[in-house]
RNA sequence: UCCAGCUUAGCUCAGUCGGUAGAGCAGGCGGCUGUUAACCGCCGGGUCGAAGGUUCGAGUCCUUCAGCUGGAGCCA
């Protein structure tokens, strides 16, 4: 092997860190690893243009480069400073190195000329990999040809592990399930980088807006003795002898929740054990589920309009470098402001035929007849007819569960409410107004077939101060998806569980 | 569960009419002072998803199975 001199070199650079690890902390606390470099017999800083001298006995540690996060860089133009991080690619020329360094905070480009660090170190930098972790020292400065951009002029670096064998994740494209058996690793490049703080911040929004708005956090349980709404296929687990199956929604007991602090909102897993496999379905999936005492069905729309203004806004507002990552057409999405069309669902019924009927291409979907629930390809003819969300609101009773309130008004219609995302992103929202009525409750648990002594404590809610109430649930990795602009919601969640997906 | 498509080098993919295997990236070596999936030259790398069948001959045609992907249903 022609470059067994350079490994040579570059493992020596590390086990020069290695050899003890207290002085290791120690040293880290004082800044940069540059000495382990000089300690080779080569000057990192021969011939560099830097006027400040870098004697170790002279420097005070307040002279010490500081390390920092690439997302602050503009903060320390003009200073050298010590970037801790993976290398993520490398561009390379006879005297020059480019050195793309990621520290999970972003990512920027180090320059390394081969006049300002030595031969050794220069040669030393050429060995690196994909994905080697570093800390590269230099200088802050603007990007000669991009406005707003800050790159680090090397002044010397430290390998800290080099990979053991080939990075998996090559510059150049790769497929889904390539992908997704790489998740762990996956998730460190640009693009699932940005989706994940997109959703970090989707999170936060959810949050704040409850709490602000004088709602309690009332987590629901994960295990529970029997299906919640009867409807869904669930996980069967073993629970000491007994069957428990895992939530599919926190529902029932957000209604407990709301008798007893007024607004409560839950926000956790959920899952799913049906088999489905499409872009926007997944076996364990993260619900937000509000409830609130004292409104009706006016009032849950009102709230899950704001609730989805509320989001857009902060993802809008923080998180817009994310969206030109990935190539997300903002405009839509600022276009998401109050009002949200609301239009009850004979109307819609009769929206989706029109949209159908202008079709050049008959669809092999089946038709939509009132009564039915919308299909994938009903959502997306209807919300083609607006540019916001729309809300899709008393629905025939037969398809919708069992503790929706009839309406007043006609008795075949159910007080609940479908918020559907535009741009095909389909259903975010399924909520309603509960039904209060002891009696009219018994009658619809007979009437789906579920059994009446699961559902005692449930009724107790009625028997004990029944009051008017509603809530609703959001999908948050459909929010996710649908802000991201992204295909599939597989990406929007840090690990996955599909259909055929249990790992990682 | 049903319908459709795909499966060839570590990865992404070509492979014509059935005639015995190709490219790019990754890896290795060399070159290049402003690169942006950098580029240029060279090198190594294959049980063509599995089994069976048709044929003088199968990556290519047929059957079955498996895996993956998308869609339907169900739902958030």
């Amino acid at each position: 092997m022609g470059d067994a001199d350079d490994r040579a070199h570059v493992e020596r650079v590390l086990r020069a860190d290695n050899g003890d690890r207290h002085a290791r902390a120690e040293r880290l606390e004082q800044g940069p690893l540059l000495f382990e470099i000089e300690a080779e017999g080569v000057d990192a800083s021969h011939g560099s243009r830097r006027s400040r001298p870098r004697g170790k006995g002279a420097s005070m540690a307040s002279e010490r480069p500081a390390v920092v996060s690439i997302q602050d860089l503009a903060k320390h133009v003009g200073t050298e400073v010590v970037l801790q991080g993976w290398l993520y690619n490398k561009r390379s020329s006879g005297k020059l190195h480019f050195l793309e360094v990621r520290d999970g905070s972003g990512i920027t480009q180090c320059v390394m000329a081969k006049a300002d660090v030595g031969e050794d170190v220069f040669v030393a930098a050429d060995g690196l990999q994909q994905e080697a972790s570093l800390r590269v020292s230099g200088k802050v400065v603007a990007h000669p040809k991009r406005e707003g951009v800050y790159e680090l002029q090397a002044t010397g670096f430290e390998l800290v592990a080099a990979p053991s064998e080939a990075y998996p994740i090559t510059k150049k494209e790769h497929g889904p399930d390539f992908l997704m058996d790489h998740r762990h690793l996956w998730l460190r490049s640009k693009r699932q980088h940005a989706i994940m703080r997109v959703r970090h911040t989707i999170v936060t929004a959810i949050r704040e807006f409850f709490d602000d708005r004088g709602f309690t956090l009332i987590d629901a349980p994960i295990f529970t003795p029997s299906a919640c709404e009867g409807t869904s296929t669930l996980f069967e687990t073993d629970y000491h002898g007994q069957p428990a199956y895992l939530t599919q929604s926190g529902q029932l007991y957000m209604e407990a929740a709301a008798a007893a602090f007024g607004k409560a909102y839950c926000f956790g897993p959920t899952f799913r054990a049906e088999k489905s496999k499409t872009r926007r379905h997944l076996a364990e999936f993260w619900m937000v589920e509000p409830e609130v005492a004292f409104t009706d069905l006016e009032g849950v729309m009102d709230l899950a309009e704001d609730f989805i203004c509320h989001i857009v806004g902060r993802v809008l507002e923080r998180r817009r470098p994310e969206l030109a990552e990935l190539e997300r057409d903002v405009a839509a999405l600022e276009k998401i402001q109050k009002p949200f069309p609301r239009v009850t669902y004979t109307d819609a019924v009769n929206l989706v035929a029109e949209e159908r009927a202008k079709l050049e291409a008959a669809s092999e979907a089946p038709r939509l007849e009132w009564g039915n629930d919308f299909g994938a390809e009903d959502e997306t003819l209807l919300a083609k007819r607006f540019d916001r969300p729309v809300m899709v609101h008393r629905w025939p009773e037969e398809v919708k569960a069992f503790y929706m309130k009839r309406d007043p008004a006609d008795p075949r219609l159910a007080l609940g409410v479908d918020v559907i995302a535009p741009e095909g992103y389909g259903e975010v929202i399924g909520g309603g107004q509960r039904e209060e009525s002891l009696e009219v409750l018994d009658a619809a648990i007979q009437k789906h077939g579920l059994p009446m002594d699961a559902f005692e404590w449930y009724r107790d809610i009625r028997k004990y101060g029944g009051f008017p109430h509603g809530g609703f649930g959001l999908g948050l990795e459909r929010m996710v998806s649908w802000m991201c602009g992204l295909g599939h919601v597989r990406e929007t969640i840090p690990f996955p569980r599909m259909l055929n997906r249990l790992s990682p």
